[in-house]
DNA sequence: AAAATTAATTTGTATATACAAATATTAATT
DNA sequence: AATTAATATTTGTATATACAAATTAATTTT
């Protein structure tokens, strides 16, 4: 209501970290069953299936700043949950058996996490949602 | 592309984030001519609109946790941009001299921040996404 | 009126993320 | 071949945010 809040929502600014501050706390819970952050998980995930690849591809495809992917390997290696290898100026990370032994529980989390917001949102409308972020997230990034 | 990133993509965990990191960048920049980070101006604005407001109702226009605010409030009263007035177990806010001497240049940068993604995303586009990031932003938090 | 509950705020602590600078490696020019 | 430039990654450091626990104050119940 009021003025304030009217300002307010109409700034993609605030509108998109409200929005990923609340999808953010289920995905926390979703992968809680997993003993991990979302973004932990979806690196253990991509790197199941893509064992091998290198640091800098997993942080274009997360869009995370290099940096930023270094610390959450770092981490990941420690729990034994990729594994780096230094090769040249290239680093790669593979699987781990840990990593794949959990791989599947991931997955239902994702899922659950998937089940949960469109139970609130609606499938259709979030799907269209997620989608539109995206775009707009990868748009913003060229920029 | 290819199977990784569908995946990626279809997920709003992260699509909501990396459109948070993108927009916040953004607002990083065009408030930096008043040499603060977005939520830092956007208190500035809110409480030089509605001096004395409680620190509780800022969190809840914000959607941030009350402690969260605290820190924010902390770091202005010590730049005078706010003050803080303590009333039994109520905070007050209100603004300063200052807060009001750059609230022409905060208004100002909130305007261009908008031009700027208005200009990439378009604007019918920008300001449907806003709405509809807003209100799913109040849904999950609802929860 | 005293005790117990509820409410508002603040601290202590943790974490994901980023930027800027440093390092190390490969490629390109001279 | 030697120097320069470009690329990939890692460190040092900073910051916004949150959770859980602590504090303080107001309300309700007994």
């Amino acid at each position: 209501m009021t003025d304030k809040k009217t300002t307010y929502c109409k700034c993609l600014y605030y509108s998109a970290n409200a929005l990923a501050r609340g999808i953010t706390k289920m995905a926390d819970e979703a992968f809680s069953v997993v003993n991990l952050a979302p973004s932990y998980a979806f690196i253990v995930m991509t790197v199941n299936k893509q064992s091998g690849l290198q640091a800098g591809e997993l942080a274009q495809i997360m869009m995370l700043k290099p940096s930023t992917v270094t610390r959450l390997l770092e981490k990941l290696e420690i729990q034994d949950l990729v594994k780096r290898q230094t090769l040249g100026r290239l680093t790669l990370i593979y699987s781990t058996p840990k990593s794949l032994e959990i791989n599947k529980k991931i997955e239902n989390a994702w899922y659950v996490l998937y089940q949960n917001y469109v139970e609130i949102l609606g499938e259709k409308f979030a799907n269209q949602l997620t989608e539109n972020v995206y775009s707009s997230a990868l748009k913003l990034e060229k920029v």
